[in-house]
DNA sequence: AAAATGGCTTGATAAATATCAAGCATCAAT
DNA sequence: ATTGATGCTTGATATTTATCAAGCCATTTT
């Protein structure tokens, strides 16, 4: 593997303290794969051989039942992801396809386990991710179970916003039939619920965002640290 | 606190491998409390002081936003609940009351994060717990955006009789109204579903629950280990 | 350039779910 | 025993969301 990428990985909080020889011994059995778009890099179910990072690209999390799919989350540039089934040796619990041409390291799971075993920095680095990917999930389920789609909306348009520094104009970074099924609706609706916001100030042609009216979206989408802020 | 608390907890996956000096260092600042029923326990957005652990009893945890509320969850003994927000050091992302009378034994969060500094078998152990809370909620999730409430349901009262070793009768261990609040519908609603059931052999009458034709309600749920199964 | 593809939007309709209001049952307190 | 409180159920209705079908638009393929 190319030292770049591994000073890449090597910068990421899981990890940045753990001592250079058990990095390395990570490192040593991964590689990297180049993948076109749409090519589905792991289905739910499988065991967790290997853990994966996104270096380029993106990635979806989706899960299927009953012939229903559902978008989980988008993994970008540069982070990990089916982390805990990679710790507790289990089978994944959702599926990953690549959205657009991506660059994945793999790692596998039993390299990762066995540093795990034995680098205290590694294991506690590994724990504040995971409390960190429980809570992202919670505040999911908040946002799923308490909010209309409207104001889940509302919600990720500020929470992109935020991201993007505040910027009045934004772009969408997925497709809007992603973003329906990640908000937990369909296209059809969220287009609907496009057109509902243009009261609040907020106009969206083709992936282009723009919110003229702060305020009044903010007083319609009432967020809250504890659903929107990632890093609370 | 009385040694045969400190006995229970011990026997807790988080602290069975741990070195007895941490352990008492952990317990030596906690202490047990004896609650009434629909006593708030914890406030969402709270600092995370304490851990705890529900030794008898049953606690609810619950979200609210917007003056909506819902039900995330019910822990029931021995159980710890708020393990992710007292490794964080963060804000309690969820409030928790005691649905029965109900004791608790709360210990610092500050004792259990520095004994989690120092003790590996700890931090390895706090990994799998966190893990398969994580995965919890994430299965949770999957059978929220997946499926109808009818299909939840169904899939809850199989996942009861399985936790109940497959018996033909049970006992809820919830109120209705709860239960509808958990699996993210109204009380109406679930009263409605439970009569949409009976087709499948499914009688609920108070608290009590009869599932006579086992196939067919299955065939319905569709139950699936990646959603279902608590230990997958 | 023409055709085809795929995503997006819109309208019409259907299904799922929530709300509101009333009545009933259970259980606890008086 | 009576009252009151609370949760559950039922019916009527409203709202939300999904589905189906068609057309549009942009992009890619031929």
């Amino acid at each position: 593997m190319p030292d770049s990428y591994k000073s890449d990985i090597r910068s990421l909080p899981i990890f940045q303290h753990m001592a250079d020889d058990n990095f390395d011994a990570i490192m040593r059995g991964g590689y990297v794969q180049n993948f076109p778009p749409q090519v589905e890099l792991i289905t739910e179910g499988e065991t967790a051989d290997f853990m994966h990072v996104v270096i380029s690209g993106s990635v979806e999390l989706f899960a299927t039942w009953n012939g229903r799919e559902t978008t989980m989350s988008v993994v970008r540039p540069i982070s990990t992801f089916i982390l805990a089934a990679t710790i507790k040796d289990a089978h994944y619990l959702m599926s990953a396809r690549t959205l657009e041409k991506s660059r994945v390291i793999l790692l596998p799971s039993s390299d990762v386990r066995a540093v795990f075993d034995r680098d205290h920095d590694f294991a506690r680095a590994v724990v504040t991710e995971l409390a960190q990917c429980y809570r992202a999930v919670v505040k999911n389920s908040k946002d799923l179970k308490l909010r209309t789609s409207l104001e889940r909306l509302a919600n990720y348009l500020l929470r992109l916003q935020r991201r993007m520094n505040g910027a009045e104009k934004m772009e969408l970074t997925i497709e809007k039939r992603k973003l329906a099924s990640q908000l937990g609706m369909t296209p059809e609706n969220l287009s609907r619920a496009i057109k509902a916001l243009r009261p609040y100030g907020v106009t969206i042609e083709g992936t282009s965002v723009q919110i003229t009216k702060q305020d009044d979206l903010v007083q319609l989408a009432k967020p809250t640290p504890l659903i929107d802020d990632p890093t609370f």
